[in-house]
DNA sequence: TATAAAATCTGTACTTGATACAGGTTCAAG
DNA sequence: CTTGAACCTGTATCAAGTACAGATTTTATA
């Protein structure tokens, strides 16, 4: 006998790992589709679900807003998906990305050289800002 | 004659970029410092502000929260705390910078593989989705 | 100098991307 | 058939801004 769990929407939450109001946020947000309901009104989910939401959490993740991941959306569920519009997409998040891991390392290092320099005894003088500010 | 420019508000916000109301909430979040003012009470800024306000965007581009950058200004502004705890502080937030370095470097490298993957024609089967929603 | 236009002032409302709570209903285990 | 967990809706709260309204100040032009 296969054990029957229903599909609700803390099912779906504990699926995903995402939290159980923030699915019926992308409800509102039309990110998720407004799913099927049980006689007394229940959300009720499927695995396609569960794949779209994991998507959605992907592209959090990875910096896009909901905004952009609706764009994304579209072309899945368009079905006309334009690879190319996905990719630039892609890439200009990565670049953006790059830069910032660039400016945490400078940042980090310099961190680094105030603790030392404060294990010396004396107020450093911080070159934070310049850096940063620069 | 030099030309004398009053350092507004809207000066503060053209030179840094930021928005100028954003400036007043920063204020009002005590990460600015409350300026002068002129005689009819407008508020007077000047190059330090400058610093500190490109300081505090930045941070926030590399995604610290205001209350991460309170805590980081507060090492920059000094006298507050013993040597000891700037050091500990420091090194705490150097750890942190270099976890999202390491976050920021894995999402780099997912994106440029999966755009690798894609060879930005018309395909109707984006490997980036398919990555995303796996 | 008078006055119009631009900039700034304060306070409050709206936005995004969630998350939390209150009070009521449904579901499933014992 | 009860009872407690899970779920329902709606609204409130949060962070980090952004926008607007109506009043005042500053600056530029006639």
């Amino acid at each position: 006998m296969v054990k029957k769990e229903r599909m609700t929407r803390g099912w779906l939450s504990r699926k995903t790992g995402c939290n159980i109001e923030t699915i019926r946020y992308y409800e509102k947000a039309d990110l998720m589709p407004p799913p099927h309901r049980s006689e007394g009104g229940h959300r009720l989910y499927g695995p396609p679900d569960v794949r779209r939401l994991m998507f959605i959490r992907r592209c959090r993740e990875l910096g896009f807003s909901l905004e952009e991941i609706r764009g994304l959306l579209k072309l899945v569920d368009g079905g006309e998906y334009s690879c190319g519009e996905v990719r630039d997409m892609t890439l200009a998040h990565a670049d953006d990305i790059h830069k910032k891991v660039a400016d945490l390392r400078r940042m980090e290092r310099i961190l680094k050289k105030m603790a030392a320099e404060c294990d010396g005894g004396d107020v450093p003088d911080c070159p934070i800002l310049d850096v940063l500010s620069a």
